[in-house]
DNA sequence: TAATGGTAGGGGAGGAAATTCCTCCCCTAC
DNA sequence: TAATGGTAGGGGAGGAAATTCCTCCCCTAC
């Protein structure tokens, strides 16, 4: 606590001796703003005159940022964004449990090429947000809006209005804050204490100028009649209503669906586009005992009307000739086209055709065709819409929405009557594959609890948020604030607000959102907690037309699954209730985790991957982060199968159950190989299986209609199945595949022209997104319980990839050895998938290379085009330790190795504690680099002790923790879940949740305590000053890892490692575990080598533990990296 | 209910089952 | 108080200790 006086003392005076000008704001006036706009009017004028005066300096001083935004002024932004940010996963970053992005380079590096990828750098990010719940979340409030009172426009609030409230609160801030500011630099400056650092270090690129320009650019006129409307589409859905009054053409009476399509232009106005006239629809398979023909359809719509209540629903029926997708058939079948006036309708219509309908004497009962399709999908599908796109409505064929008559407060709203007249830039290239200027808003809120419970929204008031705003494509963000309840001292390029009253708070937060207007909502687990709260606490404090913040724009978007760095609840309400420096310190940690998302949404380029993906595959944003992935491939095979005019049916699920064969692992030949080893690997290798074979649901031929074929027109797979040759027909998915692949090649082409770092960037997203949605079609077959799987599909693509790999290993084996003229026998010591590990016996890299590239050529010769292996890269030495356990030194080229690659062993996985991770990492370091083990196994004996020292937890994933009502969830004990229940009973509010990742440390127990026993939260365990365990981390953490890498290498490591004279001392740490309150307050006590807070990617507990003094701490890591 | 992407595989921890080891006790040989 | 031979060693029973085997869980490779 000494330290955290210290801030408090050295600053406050300097802001009581400032210049008089600031003394009268400082204190006073933070009280109460409202009362102070009040009850000064002068004042308030001046205020006005001066923020437009700023308002036109703005705008002439610097380019309007949107659509007039050149390449140029991009440039910086990337850059600054590159630069700034220290990637977890470069140097010290063993203590993150953040995930850590695999791919530090997504650019570079172009390895991992496989079948199925399930991961990349994004999703890791995003996966725990993918909750069933979300949805439901969201949609909870449209429909509470809808059944209370349909939203007139009386009921919103003239946004003019507010805004004129907000530029109020705005420009007195803004008085405030630049007087501020300097004495808030000044006094920066010269501390030296760690707080002061930290905020240094965090706010160091804020400008300190502040800008009042908080709403959209004016929308400029429209002139449907003359003129195309382009936008880009962020997110569809439907609503149901009756037609709005003046949609003359329209039958005002009946409830009709209608599609809303979400937007910006590249002004970046709000668009919001209705669309009539789409219905729902889907089909129903005939068979040759159905004697229907045209003449049948008005009996039969009103058979199937009268299923539905109210006896109407179906609009129209209509006969048609596709083919279904499954299994090959030569000639078209006949199906009805059902359309509905609700998109409910068509699943009730579904359900009856399943279970079985009499009409005409004449059974139906049959599957349905295409009527599981989201209706928002389907939409976007027939009119050829992509997600993330621009669209072009044509003239005449849309309206503009009378001010009066619009449903948000999107600044442009349209009726459109004929979606036909759309048209989508689906390709999106060149100027269409930009992104408009979306406004992203972070926010983060604080709330005080009682000790030990979970805040509650009827309870616990909302003491701060803070909001973080940035515009794609301009380099810092435009605002940011934070909202305080009672006063709080300024804080540097932030504006504070300061509020009396928490339901002035609330209402300046909800006047806020309402006037930036933001496409995309980010932040920790707002969805779950944050958002939810707000509302909840706006009902209970009974504030008027709250409810309505969640139509704004219902396009949530969420980000970042893992735990945020929490202040502990106790020391929330401490600091709430001290003074205004306590709160501004808390503040400046609402503001770090507002704007934490943010800044890993850049860095990351997470929107450019979302949208990346969203238009290969076809989806809406939203569906990414609310819906799975079989929703991807389904898209894309709905678009190609109405191209194509096959359709695709509605599969009940037929409980096949059980795993099937997947993929094959050659038998290692353990060891360590001083000689270079290649490696080869097929380049996607499922989708090429596919588009070699063949494979796909319209050309398996089932057995049974195996006779009725010709035998030339099929194959045989290895599984036992058979297909039809692409020489008959060409199947859909294979097609698919080749489109993506296709692209992909162009995007990669345009990828090594270009050189603008921003363009770099949308490519580089764009061709991984074709590569994963390539991969995941294998993916799409295998899922038996998904939309339409076929096992004959996914088994027969492992059997060929099994078939392939054992046959690559006997070509190779064959062909270089002695009795062919090659100098030496080579010899496969590994392979998985599709990878075949090849020691050649050449003792150069070089010619290891020139070896491997002609095996690579040699054993593609022998399979059907497009499947191609690859000569991909050398390691040596390379250390093989079991089946998807390996280490080498990686190289690409003869000159210089490129770097350590690890896979599967402790330095790559989540679930170690640090000190193993440096441990195992530095020995393989020796090992590998500098190729001497003698020296590996004296540095970890002369480090043996050392080692102790900075002993730091573990983290571990707690998927499941057993709540109350499903209890005995986990069968087995283990230490992290019983942990997690330690500590809910500790304190209900800091303990981690289902999903989380607990820290914990090992402490002394008795002898033979169980690991569950003797788990600990390491921040319980400095509080108390509990001995840790470290006999455990030695015999349970290190030793087996070690011994594994120098089985290869030494006789008896256990003997050489384990026993003799360095492991007789064990140092115990005399001096006591401490905690440093005062860090811990700010969110973290993580500092890098220079002593910064590196809060940014640390969780709190790893590196909560200093076992001594800090300072030397850091010399032991540092002498652990060399 | 609604919604849901695959299999192969290493390795740690817990716990049951099977095995080994140790001790006690009884009995017999001498 | 009265009455009392010893030791070595096999082998079974019972229980402790160590080991093996299996399952669950986590996380990775592809």
């Amino acid at each position: 606590m000494g330290k955290l006086k210290k801030v408090v003392q050295s600053s406050s005076p300097s802001t009581n001796t400032a210049p008089d000008l600031t003394a009268n704001n400082s204190s006073q006036t933070m009280a109460d703003p409202q009362e102070e706009i009040d009850s000064n009017d002068i004042d308030l004028e001046n205020v006005h005159m001066s923020t437009d005066d700023k308002n036109l300096s703005d705008k002439s001083n610097s380019p309007p940022t949107t659509d007039t935004n050149t390449q140029k002024d991009r440039k910086p932004a990337s850059c600054k964004q590159q630069g700034q940010f220290k990637l977890i996963g470069d140097g010290s970053s063993s203590k993150c449990t953040q995930p850590t992005p695999k791919k530090k380079s997504p650019i570079t590096d172009a390895s991992n090429e496989f079948p199925v990828r399930m991961e990349n750098p994004s999703e890791t990010i995003i996966a725990n947000f993918c909750s069933t719940q979300t949805r439901k979340v969201q949609y909870d409030y449209e429909d509470d809006g809808d059944q209370d009172n349909q939203l007139r426009p009386e009921d919103i609030e003239d946004p003019e209005t507010i805004k004129k409230r907000l530029m109020l609160l705005v420009s007195k801030g803004q008085l405030e804050a630049e007087q501020e500011q300097k004495t808030v630099m000044n006094t920066l400056h010269k501390a030296k204490d760690d707080e002061a650092m930290y905020e240094k270090t965090f706010l160091r690129e804020a400008s300190t100028t502040i800008n009042t320009q908080l709403d959209r650019p004016p929308r400029g006129n429209i002139n449907p009649e003359s003129e195309d409307f382009l936008f880009m589409c962020l997110d569809v859905d439907f609503y149901i209503e009756k037609p709005p009054k003046h949609m003359k053409e329209l039958d005002q009476e009946q409830d009709t669906t209608i599609i809303r399509m979400y937007g910006v232009n590249n002004k970046g106005n709000s668009i919001l586009v209705h669309v009539f006239n789409f219905r729902p629809y889907f089909f129903i398979q005939l068979t040759y005992n159905h004697h229907i023909d045209q003449s049948h359809l008005p009996e039969l719509k009103r058979y199937l009307n009268s299923k539905l209540p109210n006896q109407q629903g179906v609009v129209d029926l209509e006969l048609v000739e596709r083919q279904s997708i499954q299994n090959y058939n030569e000639k078209n079948q006949r199906f009805i086209k059902v359309y509905t006036m609700l998109p409910k309708f068509v699943n009730q219509l579904r359900s009856f055709v399943e279970k079985g309908l009499q009409f005409n004497g004449v059974a139906f009962w049959t599957t349905t065709y295409e009527s599981n399709l989201p209706h928002a999908l389907r939409f976007m599908i027939d009119n050829q819409i992509v997600g993330m796109s621009w669209i072009k409505i044509n003239k005449g064929a849309y309206s503009v929405r009378d001010k009066s008559k619009q449903k948000s407060v999107c600044q442009i709203e349209l009726d459109v009557l004929s979606s036909q007249e759309m048209k989508c830039y689906k390709q999106c290239e060149g100027e269409y594959a930009q992104i408009a200027p979306l406004r992203i808003l972070s926010f983060d809120i604080e709330c005080s609890a009682e000790k030990g419970k979970f805040p509650q929204p009827d309870r616990d008031p909302i003491i701060q948020i803070a909001m973080i705003c940035q515009i794609n494509g301009e380099t810092e963000p435009f605002i940011r604030n934070v909202f305080t309840l009672k006063n709080c001292a300024p804080i540097i390029g932030t504006k504070v607000y300061s509020f009396m009253d928490e339901r002035d708070l609330l209402k300046a937060w909800r006047d806020f959102v309402i006037v930036i207007d933001p496409d995309i909502i980010t932040g920790y687990n707002i969805v779950n907690f944050d958002i939810p709260y707000i509302i909840g606490r706006a009902e209970s404090l009974k504030i008027q037309d709250y409810p309505k913040f969640g139509r704004i724009k219902e396009l949530f978007t969420k980000f970042l699954g893992e735990q945020k760095e929490d202040v502990q609840h106790t020391i929330i309400s401490e600091l709430q209730n001290q003074n205004e420096f306590t709160r501004r310190r808390l503040a400046i940690y609402c503001i770090k985790d507002a704007y934490l998302p943010l800044r890993l949404m850049w860095k990351l380029d997470c929107l450019y991957h979302m949208c990346e993906i969203s238009r290969v595959c076809g989806v809406p944003l939203s569906y990414l982060f609310t819906r799975g992935q079989q929703i991807k491939v389904a898209s894309q095979l709905y678009r190609k199968s109405q191209e194509l005019g096959y359709l695709i049916p509605t599969d009940k699920s037929n409980n096949q159950d059980g795993k099937y064969e997947g993929a094959v692992v050659i038998e290692p030949i353990r060891g360590f190989y001083q000689d270079p080893v290649a490696i080869l690997d097929f380049a996607s290798l499922y989708p090429s299986i596919m588009m070699a074979h063949n494979l796909c649901y319209s050309t398996l031929i089932p057995n049974y209609k195996l006779k009725d074929v010709d035998v030339s027109m099929y194959e045989r797979t290895p599984n036992g199945d058979y297909f039809v040759k692409k020489s008959v027909k060409k199947g859909v998915l294979p097609i698919i595949l080749e489109e993506l692949i296709q692209a992909r090649k162009r995007v990669k082409l345009d990828l090594s022209r270009t050189t603008d770092p921003f363009e770099m960037r949308l490519l580089d997203s764009r061709q991984n997104a074709l590569k994963t949605a390539a991969n995941s079609v294998y993916g799409f077959t295998g899922a038996q319980v998904g939309q339409l799987p076929c096992l004959a599909i996914s088994c027969s693509v492992t059997a060929y990839g099994r078939t392939m790999l054992d046959r690559t290993k006997n070509l190779v084996k064959e062909k270089f050895c002695v009795k062919n003229g090659y100098p030496y026998d080579s010899e496969v010591i590994y392979g998985d998938t599709d990878s075949v590990m090849i020691k050649f016996g050449a003792k150069s890299i070089e010619e290891t290379m020139i070896l491997g590239r002609e095996a690579a050529e040699y054993v593609t010769s022998f399979f059907e085009n497009p499947i191609k292996l690859e000569f991909e890269k050398i390691y040596c030495p390379y250390l093989l330790m079991n089946k998807k356990r390996y280490a080498g030194l990686l190289w690409t080229n003869p000159v210089k190795y490129d770097k350590i690659d690890a896979k599967g062993i402790e330095t790559v996985r989540r679930d170690n504690c640090p000190l193993v991770k440096d441990v195992v990492n530095t020995v393989l370091k020796k090992i590998l680099v500098e190729r001497s083990y003698e020296d590996a196994i004296n540095y970890y004996k002369s480090k043996f002790n050392l080692i102790f020292k900075c002993l730091q937890g573990l983290g571990k994933k707690a998927k499941k923790i057993s709540n109350n009502d499903e209890k005995e969830a986990y069968v087995a004990k283990q230490a992290h879940v019983e942990l997690a229940e330690k500590m809910r009973k500790r304190d209900e509010a800091s303990a981690p949740s289902v999903g989380d990742r607990v820290a914990f440390v090992m402490i002394k127990g008795t002898k033979d305590a169980k690991g569950y026993e003797k788990s600990e939260d390491p921040l319980y365990v400095l509080d108390n000053n509990l001995p840790i365990d470290y006999n455990h981390y030695l015999q349970h953490q290190l030793k087996q890892p070690l011994i594994r890498i120098f089985e290869p290498i030494l006789q008896n490591p256990e003997q050489v490692l384990f026993v003799g004279e360095h492991t007789r001392t064990i140092y115990v740490p005399k001096s006591r575990l401490r905690l440093k309150r005062t860090i811990m307050i700010c969110g973290c006590n993580a500092r890098d080598a220079k002593g910064h807070c590196t809060w940014i990617f640390y969780a709190k507990v790893e590196t909560a533990l200093y076992s001594i003094g800090e300072s030397r701490q850091l010399k032991i890591q540092r002498s652990l990296e060399k």
